[in-house]
RNA sequence: GCGCCUGUAGCUCAGGGGAUAGAGCAGCGGACUUCUAAUCCGUUAGUCGAGGGUUCAAAUCCUUCCAGGCGCACCA
């Protein structure tokens, strides 16, 4: 699609004296095919040429109906619009070609020239379950991080564990109080847990509660034995119970460096803000002003003199730079945390570091229940566990309904199972808050990762019967494509890299996520009315390269989303 | 009170200056002696939250209002 648009803007730059670039900035896709497969909208040359935009195009047309390019065929004018339509042999070749070529590296690019990009995701509260809360950054932030490798970055996976903070104060204070051995041996994760929500019922009873976490998170800070002994305890413990999930999920990341990995930076950070003369003190804190700049202000460190989150978040940024000298950083964080990225910038701004502004914030919105938000303090929470596991259950069921021969059935339920959890995270912009619903979680009819993996395994069905000598290049049989249905399908393969990198420019995985929807229906259409075994000779040669792209397309864009791709299902 | 986000078909959502606003689900009706029917085809459904403005052109940008969500100094 890229080479076509080159093309129209060489063509086009001459006439309409704009640069190519320009031009090919302002091609659109026309709403239907039947109008072209590119458009160049003459609304601007409007006033340069003084005519009427349908005059323009209409214009435009004669000056170019002797010409005929490589990808294109035809010119025609549609009210304002001069509509190109592809030439479908050359473009379809062009493209089954391509794709046949870069196999599991089509859409990949170098954009990025190995530059680095950590990518802060998931970054559980440590002594807290994994809940269904803490799947958008894990799964939004893996996705990410993959798409922004397959453009040739070097992302660096960066687990932000929130391993300090007054949250063990807490639980340290739940522990010694009532607290027992036995039960943290037994179920540690969920005893934790338990240990956190009492807590805080309790505290409504006892304020005094809250001043004893506070004292003995201050404990901590200062390194006292017995506050260190049971954060160190407490935290191996959580940590022990992510990894199962990640090594459901088939995530690993570069660096787990948790908040505590900070503790050393802090004096530092807090020198560096008093050096530069934008801190002050006030009520016995230590604050930054950033009310010239519409924010309210921060807290460095509290009366007691414990640090805060942000104080951590200044020194993890810093160290970040050091380490890494990043082209971006990208910090997967709900939405509820705005207001913090915001003061977080800032505060690394009025510090003098130019790179702030290569710091960006990916917000997503909350997962909800009916009746309200989700709350780890109140004990309303799903577990990404269960949900993952009634998932590949039920996947498994569906399986042994549908396709009870199958061989594999524990893989394909778990790509299936995972899938359907991974995409419903994904494939709705990021911003929008989510209404957990078990039936809609477990859904895998409609706009589905199923509805993408089925076309997949259809796919590898197919060419499993054909045999892989019939999978050569093979350009002339390659060209002979002409149904309706083959060209929609190829010309949509043509889009795989400009969706991965608006995915990345937009850090919206949802973009691939939809288009992936797109290859599946085009296939499924393809396949209702094209017989690939049923035809002969250099057509089938050629139907069998175009479902072989459009199989590639679909595995390397779900590798991106993290979701796997069964042969069967 | 102030700030940020969201509001599109009965439900869940795409589209984020351009041509007739699109999918999925649910509903109804069709297609398996033929490459996996987890599929496909047809059909019903809209004052794009409301008003005002900018523009040749607004669901899209600006503004006011309404509704919901999330934040706003000793949590993260």
């Amino acid at each position: 699609m890229q080479k076509l648009k080159e093309e129209i803007g060489e063509l086009l730059a001459p006439l309409v004296s704009l640069e190519p670039e320009e031009i090919i900035s302002l091609l659109e896709v026309p709403p239907d095919t039947k109008f072209g497969d590119l458009a160049f909208p003459c609304f601007a040359l409007a006033k340069k040429r003084k005519q009427a935009p349908p005059l323009i195009a209409q214009e435009l047309t004669e000056e170019l109906s002797r010409e005929k390019g490589t990808y294109w065929e035809k010119v025609s004018p549609k009210g304002p619009y001069l509509n190109f339509f592809v030439a479908p042999a050359a473009f379809g070749c062009e493209v089954l070609q391509q794709v046949y070529e870069r196999s599991s590296k089509y859409g990949h690019t170098n954009l990025g020239m190995g530059r680095n990009v950590p990518v802060d995701y998931s970054s559980p509260n440590i002594a807290k379950p994994f809940g269904i809360g803490h799947i958008r950054s894990t799964v939004i932030g893996h996705s990410l991080y993959l798409i922004y490798r397959a453009l040739g970055y070097n992302s660096i996976g960066v687990n932000h564990l929130g391993d300090w903070g007054t949250q063990f104060g807490k639980l340290i204070v739940a522990y010694k109080r009532w607290g027992t051995e036995s039960e943290l041996e037994n179920d540690p994760v969920n005893y934790l847990y338990r240990l956190y929500v009492d807590f805080h019922k309790k505290v409504e009873d006892e304020p005094e509660l809250d001043d004893e976490a506070r004292s003995w998170f201050l404990k901590l800070e200062q390194g006292d034995e017995e506050a260190v002994a049971y954060w160190d305890r407490f935290k191996k413990l959580s940590l022990e119970n992510y990894e199962q999930v990640y090594n459901l999920l088939g995530i690993e990341f570069e660096y787990y460096h948790g908040e505590s990995h900070y503790n050393e930076m802090l004096e530092g950070v807090i020198e560096l803000v008093r050096e530069k003369g934008i801190a002050r003190e006030s009520e016995g804190a230590l604050i930054v002003d950033l009310e010239p700049y519409g924010l309210p202000p921060v807290m460095l460190r509290k009366k007691d003199g414990a640090t805060l989150y942000i104080t951590r978040d200044l020194a993890a940024a810093i160290y970040r730079y050091k380490t890494f000298d990043f082209a971006r950083s990208l910090y997967v964080v709900g939405a509820e945390q705005t207001l913090h990225f915001q003061q977080l910038f800032k505060v690394l701004e009025l510090l003098g570091f130019k790179w702030a502004r290569d710091c960006v914030h990916v917000p997503f919105g909350l997962i909800r229940f009916k009746d309200g938000k989700m709350s780890t303090r109140a004990g309303k929470i799903v577990l990404l566990e269960e949900v993952l596991q009634r998932s590949i259950n039920m996947a498994r069921d569906i399986i042994d309904e549908k396709n009870p021969d199958l061989e594999d059935k524990e893989g394909a339920a778990r790509a299936v199972g995972l899938g359907a959890v991974r995409f419903g995270d994904l494939s709705n912009d990021r911003v929008k808050n989510i209404e957990f619903d078990w039936d809609k979680a477990l859904d895998f009819s409609g706009e589905t990762a199923a509805y993408i993996q089925y076309a997949h395994a259809r796919i590898c069905s197919i060419l499993r019967k054909a045999g892989s000598d019939k999978r050569v290049w093979d350009e002339k049989a390659a060209s002979l494509l002409s149904e309706d249905e083959e060209v929609v399908l190829f010309k949509t393969l043509a889009l795989l890299p400009e969706k991965i990198i608006a995915a990345a420019e937009t850090y919206k995985p949802s973009i691939l996520a939809r288009y992936l929807i797109d290859v599946a229906r085009d296939f499924n259409r393809f396949y209702h009315s094209c017989p690939v075994l049923g035809s002969e000779g250099e057509l089938q040669r050629g139907r069998l390269l175009l479902i072989d792209a459009t199989r590639q397309v679909i595995a390397n864009g779900l590798e991106l989303l993290g979701i796997e791709a069964p042969e069967e299902m």
